[in-house]
DNA sequence: GACTATTGTACACATACATTGTACATTTGT
DNA sequence: ACAAATGTACAATGTATGTGTACAATAGTC
């Protein structure tokens, strides 16, 4: 009946909701199930299903179109571009390598096991790059 | 000669500096080279070699105590203690399978290949359990 | 034992960030 | 031409982050 909920963020889970929401998009968008040409919903009505303000859902809009996902025109709403494969520089590979360990080492503190870290991404490669192009 | 600089924390990289702190600290704990007994530098002392201010270092290290890896006493410093593993919660696990799909998402948009995800991640996990019981 | 240095803590302040309220600009549809 | 829909701009507010400064507790020294 109703559509699948499209995305849905956590208040209260310290990180910014604007920041979820482009994370969240831009993990449709990787995964190749946003392709070019498809419409997002107009900032009010994600905002709504959200329950966030429409202003904090065009942030996260305008920092997908700055990253080259989408294209923002007044009136028109947000369309999913074709969007150039990036070249990795430094930066991006420290940063991921940084990021990655904070993120493995804090599951290992909360009691997570190797296997089930090692599982967790495992389930996640697939979800992301499945039917991508190798 | 010199001694081995601890961490290396990054301003400009959006991540507040106490965090990066604490993540770099944890990751180190996590591994074991910080073993029980240990004492940390003083808060004075770290924050001058990282370039920070001290009460920045000293929120670091209450967060760190909070998590149960640390005992703090006015005068006497920081130091490890022994910690009791920890079983984990749902809260934790789906916690730690958001970020991650944040992380590699953003690092799949900034055209690192998944074989240079996996590679990152193997290290990693090399790295951190390394010597550490299965 | 008194004094001083060392070390973590408390608190007020400044600045930046995140979110919201409200109004505006542009496009579409009738 | 008009109204509705949609993204944008900007001010206002609350929270987070970092710092300056003073304080409290412990350790070292004589």
């Amino acid at each position: 009946m109703g559509e699948a909920p499209i995305l849905r963020i956590d208040l209260g889970s310290g990180v910014p909701a604007y920041e979820q929401i482009v994370a969240q998009l831009r993990a449709l968008l990787v995964a190749g199930k946003l392709p070019a040409g498809e419409r997002l919903p107009p900032v009010r009505q994600l905002a709504i299903d959200l329950g966030v303000h429409h202003n904090t859902v065009a942030l996260a809009y305008r920092e997908l179109a700055e990253e080259g996902w989408l294209e923002l025109r007044r009136g028109r709403g947000a369309t999913v571009v074709e969007r150039r494969e990036r070249r990795p520089d430094a930066q991006a590979r420290t940063e991921f390598s940084r990021r990655l360990e904070a993120l493995v080492a804090k599951a290992a503190a909360d009691g997570l096991s190797p296997e089930a870290v090692a599982k967790e991404f495992d389930a996640l490669a697939r979800k992301l790059w499945k039917g991508k192009k190798r």
